[in-house]
DNA sequence: TTCTTGTCACCTAGGTGTTAATAT
DNA sequence: ATATTAACACCTAGGTGACAAGAA
């Protein structure tokens, strides 16, 4: 079995409805997508390994809201039609891969080195996204079958799973601003861009405390200068 | 077979007589211990592995010249005594190991993880040196024998390479001031203490061009101010 | 006197969102 | 109008020798 690390900072985040941003280098994803394993077989070998399948078959687009004399993104998806043509499908083996049960169960694993990109040429080995689609991280443990046919059991070595909470959007730039201060909030590497008391995370933190026009009143970068309505 | 990479580097060093600092929370070599592997099996799985033993039974101390008012550590070093009781003679496994033949071989094994220390109740796995006594790095090929009584067999599974340019004093603060040189002049980390333009080296850099006189001259930490002769 | 320790400024290496410019 | 890119300031994380103070 398997459990998701951070599983209360993934549920904040998909209440929001979570963005991980896509360049054409990789970008890291925030959370990490971390998990501590139970019931293997201390002694086996196992491959870890990740990929990501699309919730749905549609492309999304930001909705732009006109508020007093400003524009911003607001936190609602408008359908924009069906989905591009699906991706090369991917996958990311943990680069520890593989590994005895007991090496893979000692302690969390953190896939942390998965980096996502929206360049279909990419020849890193990082995974390929559409941009403004929505995916499904997945998570699978292979046990490396010691027999010689061990092809034959490939249906029974083989065990995913899935957490609905690490769904998210692919965009290569932010729309929803609460997503935003959430990561710059979260996220370490961030910390640059935190105006508040860093102390006052987590420990005063409480989930949804910002009404959506404070969470505006906040913000450094309204999208569009002078309205347009 | 095995091949020392950057072995022009380490054979500069040894010939001054190499140092390599070691601290309680544990330093990392410079330069760092790597080599090309040739001639495994792709299929078959290894351990890679280092240690380090004594090169003598010697304790060593270092010289200290009066130069006109001033007084300066000298390359040379004199024999003080037998050597301290032996450290703990530990082992560093490559972190990648056990891995496949084909992947040590596809690029260079790099012991940049390996770290020094002097203190003898260490915890975190470093190897453990007494400070003034000279060390010989060894490396050590594992082959992982699948047979079920393959402990018989550890004798012939087991092969050592030792690179005698690798050789050096284990020390606490450095003692011959052109090994200081070198290793601000080749390591990266030690940028900050460059005082000649950063592309002066290598391309315009020959071994030996220093006499020592100007090597003192460039000093910037004569060891004991006014001198005591 | 000789050796060791702890702190420091200064680097390398690389992960953040921001921003202005560009592409579609 | 919307989406993407590239440069950037500002971080995290950690590897350097210098230096002053301490220990033996």
């Amino acid at each position: 079995s398997v459990q998701l690390e951070m599983k209360a900072l993934w549920d904040e985040f998909n209440q929001l409805g979570t963005e991980m941003i896509v360049t054409k280098a990789g970008r890291r994803m925030f959370p990490t997508f971390q998990v501590k394993i139970f019931g293997m077989d201390p002694m086996a070998d196992y491959m870890l390994l990740m990929d990501f399948v699309p919730v749905d078959d549609k492309r999304y687009r930001q909705v732009t809201l006109p508020i007093s004399q400003y524009a911003f993104h607001s936190s609602s998806w408008l359908v924009a039609g069906k989905a591009d043509p699906a991706t090369p499908g991917r996958v990311h083996y943990h680069p520890d891969s593989p590994a005895k049960g007991a090496q893979w169960m000692k302690q969390i694993v953190s896939f942390d080195k998965l980096k996502l990109t929206n360049n279909l040429l990419d020849d890193n080995g990082h995974i390929i996204l559409n941009s403004m689609h929505r995916y499904q991280p997945r998570f699978h443990v292979v046990y490396v079958d010691p027999r010689k046919d061990s092809e034959k059991y490939a249906e029974e070595n083989f065990k995913t799973f899935v957490f609905e909470e690490t769904r998210f959007t692919a965009v290569t730039a932010y729309q929803n601003h609460r997503i935003t201060q959430l990561k710059i909030a979260s996220n370490p590497f961030a910390k640059g861009f935190r105006d508040c008391d860093p102390e006052d995370w987590p420990r005063n933190h409480r989930p949804g405390a910002l009404p959506l026009m404070s969470a505006f009143a906040r913000s450094r970068n309204p999208v569009s200068s002078p309205a347009h309505q």
